[in-house]
DNA sequence: AACTTTTACAACCGCATCATT
DNA sequence: AAATGATGCGGTTGTAAAAGT
């Protein structure tokens, strides 16, 4: 409806705000409340629009705001919360005391985005993308120094879902171990081209023996308590297992664990970190036979340089790297999903 | 040291929703 | 019921600081 935006009128100062002016606001408020915001900044004695000073003082000003880095415990959170509530920032904020919505949508997209994206998951449906990992930087990792290739920075564990995805994993470190790069290259070459278009030149994801009525449980490697939350990936995932029948995977007891995403913790107990998959001997039965009683030990990539321990309650390690955002990159795309039981998948379908 | 590019984040803008008249 | 106003929300932009060349 034709109303007029508050900060159309003129004579109104826009932009960062001075100290003055916060301390102005905060003085006001702290003494009358923000009451009215429309008439807050002319008994404040600031030139600004009611609106500009409900955003400093909700994003900025209030004393119960949290500064600083986002925490890993907070930075799962948001990624858990993001797959069930998508772009709702103001709905994740609540639950991240002291997080306002503008804060958590900034990291969202200039941290957490991002490394979605370099690890192969899309942001938005959280489903594990093949295009969107970056080939490019894997190759030249693996050709450059061939002693530090991980099974995790080759393809995300969240590929395992995929057999195209671990035979091209199965290849690449049997070439791997054979020195061969311009054959590691050919692969590669070969088996990301028709990956690059869409997600539907995927070859179909595996069916899996789940029962259609299982509960899906998340629960962040990191916390103590585990949470139950519909989790969107992983549906999306099981959706498209259920359309092809049983056959691929075997999940054959409750405690078994489904890696849909790079599903590794650290441990500072141990000075040399190596990857260790969740779930180590998952049994996983193929169909088409390529790998039969599929062992992740296989798949454990060497010790690496660098620890960087963050959670000594572990007992699996991922790669640590010399920078936190990219401790956190590995860190924060754990996604530990357990299926207990009994429980019911149809709710959330 | 100077310049360019990238990153991070505060702030703005427009729209939606709810309340009030 | 319709018009208007207030507030909240999410997308986007502007810019300072940091990093890279």
């Amino acid at each position: 409806m034709g109303r007029t935006p508050c900060c159309d009128k003129t004579g109104l100062k826009k932009g960062p705000w001075t100290p003055e002016e916060d301390l102005k606001l905060t003085n006001y408020i702290q003494i009358h409340g923000p009451g009215n915001w429309r008439t807050l900044p002319k008994k404040a004695g600031l030139e600004r629009c009611g609106k500009s000073c409900r955003l400093r003082w909700a994003n900025y000003l209030r004393p119960d705001i949290k500064r600083g880095r986002f925490s890993f415990e907070e930075e799962e959170t948001i990624i858990q919360l993001h797959s069930v509530l998508g772009n709702k920032w103001s709905a994740i904020a609540a639950r991240l005391p002291g997080r306002t919505d503008n804060e958590i949508k900034n990291y969202w997209n200039t941290h957490i985005r991002k490394r979605l994206l370099r690890n192969g998951i899309d942001p938005v449906t959280h489903a594990p993308r093949l295009d969107f990992l970056d080939l490019s930087s894997i190759l030249s990792s693996t050709l450059c120094n061939q002693s530090l290739v991980s099974v995790s920075n080759l393809l995300g564990a969240q590929a395992l879902l995929n057999p195209q995805l671990l035979r091209l994993a199965n290849t690449l470190l049997s070439l791997k171990q054979d020195n061969n790069p311009e054959i590691l290259l050919q692969h590669l070459q070969q088996n990301q081209q028709p990956c690059n278009n869409s997600q539907e030149n995927l070859a179909p994801p595996p069916p899996c023996s789940l029962q259609p009525n299982q509960q899906l449980q998340v629960h962040p490697s990191t916390c103590s308590t585990s949470t139950t939350v519909p989790c969107t990936p992983m549906l999306s995932q099981m959706e498209t297992m259920q359309t092809y029948g049983e056959g691929f995977f075997s999940c054959s007891n409750s405690q078994e664990t489904l890696v849909s995403q790079p599903n590794y913790v650290r441990s500072d107990s141990d000075p040399n970190p190596t990857v260790h998959l969740v779930s180590e001997n998952t049994n996983i039965r193929s169909t088409d036979g390529w790998s039969q009683d599929f062992n992740f030990d296989s798949l454990r990539s060497t010790p690496i340089s660098s620890p960087t321990p963050l959670n000594s309650s572990s007992t699996t390690f991922i790669n640590s790297s010399s920078s936190v955002d990219d401790e956190r990159e590995s860190f924060s795309s754990l996604l530990k999903f357990e299926i207990p039981d009994g429980l019911d998948f149809g709710e959330f379908m």
